[in-house]
DNA sequence: AAAAAAGTAGACCAATCTGTCTACACACCA
DNA sequence: TGGTGTGTAGACAGATTGGTCTACTTTTTT
């Protein structure tokens, strides 16, 4: 096990829950039982730490999604009944993958990093940016065009984030059965 | 010249920017040339200064909806028009009672207290049901029947922060604008 | 077998955090 | 006239912050 992989997970989890700011070096250590010059042998200081654990959770929650939109029918519908039964089950505590919903990850940090030319800023712009066009991928998979499999991506990203968010602050936990809806109906014309 | 109100303002600025954990009362004090003593005559400490600058956010953000929404026509494309021209308004600062536009206040509070049951939590939840509630009021207002009028408010709402997401973390400035036209076509049937 | 890399515990540092306190000033009102 | 409420500046306290450092041990590689 991987002491640098086991201080990005501790943080990881420290961070989803109570806020990056929130949290302290001291505290990631005694949680993970790592001692403090392991953490600075690996990382220059908290804000290195802190890019370990977005650009992890960028890898977490794109190859969870991936994976989840993968297992659909390849068909415009069929992906947007994996996007919101995925969004459900993240929502609902049926993924341990990712561990206990707590909203996006990368909203909360922009909330934390609130100037758009900060680098967790910009890394948080390009993790969305990742979503969509992965979403825009298996839609042209289902027969789309490129402009408008990039437009309905972008539509269904906004809903996506309309429920996480809802379903976050307002404990709406049938937020991704609403966007859903939503989706479909659109997608139908 | 309440100074009590000065203080609420300054830490809202400061909040909104940087986030709550990542200010601290020292700079607060600084920014508005207040004495530390009066902010601890004022509030028992740092947390319920947070709570008056939520309800400060929470009083002072539904005003202006409610204004904006009272300026536009009083039926459903009306009001989807009057709502997201505000977004858009707030989105590209066009608006400076609500300060530089940071993406949602109490979308980034909760992702520092992130825990459901934590009060400044609840306060946000509280603050999201009313934005809910005024404009199903409106919508009401228009014509429709009450479980209709919230449903589409709620729906509405969905769009809304996801538009104020992704305008935020991504920067898309006509996230707004592409939320409307959603909006409309829903309501459209 | 030796060298290099990665690990340990925890003392230590300067800075900063929230919060307390003293001592004093001004305004308002009964 | 005297009390109450609101304000000032800033020293101070105790805890905690991010980060450095020494001295030592374990693991891996060559």
């Amino acid at each position: 096990m991987d002491k640098r992989q086991q201080l990005i997970t501790t943080a990881f989890d420290l961070f989803y829950r109570q806020g990056i700011h929130a949290v302290g070096i001291n505290q990631i250590l005694q949680m993970s039982g790592i001692a403090k010059k392991t953490l600075y042998h690996h990382f220059s200081g908290k804000e290195a730490l802190v890019a370990a654990v977005v650009a992890y959770r960028d890898n977490t929650y794109l190859a969870w999604l991936n994976a989840r939109l993968a297992r659909g029918e390849p068909t415009v519908t069929g992906l947007i009944d994996a996007l919101f039964a995925a969004l459900d089950d993240w929502i609902n505590d049926r993924e341990e993958q990712l561990t206990r919903f707590h909203g996006c990850f990368f909203i909360n940090s922009c909330g934390e990093y609130g100037e758009p030319e900060h680098e967790i800023h910009r890394q948080c712009a390009r993790h969305k940016a990742a979503v969509v066009a992965l979403l825009a991928d298996y839609l042209q998979q289902a027969g789309l065009t490129m402009p408008a499999a990039e437009q309905l991506a972008a539509n269904l990203c906004l809903l996506k984030e309309g429920a996480t968010a809802q379903a976050h602050v307002q404990g709406d936990k049938q937020a991704a059965i609403n966007a859903r809806a939503l989706a479909l109906f659109l997608a139908a014309h």
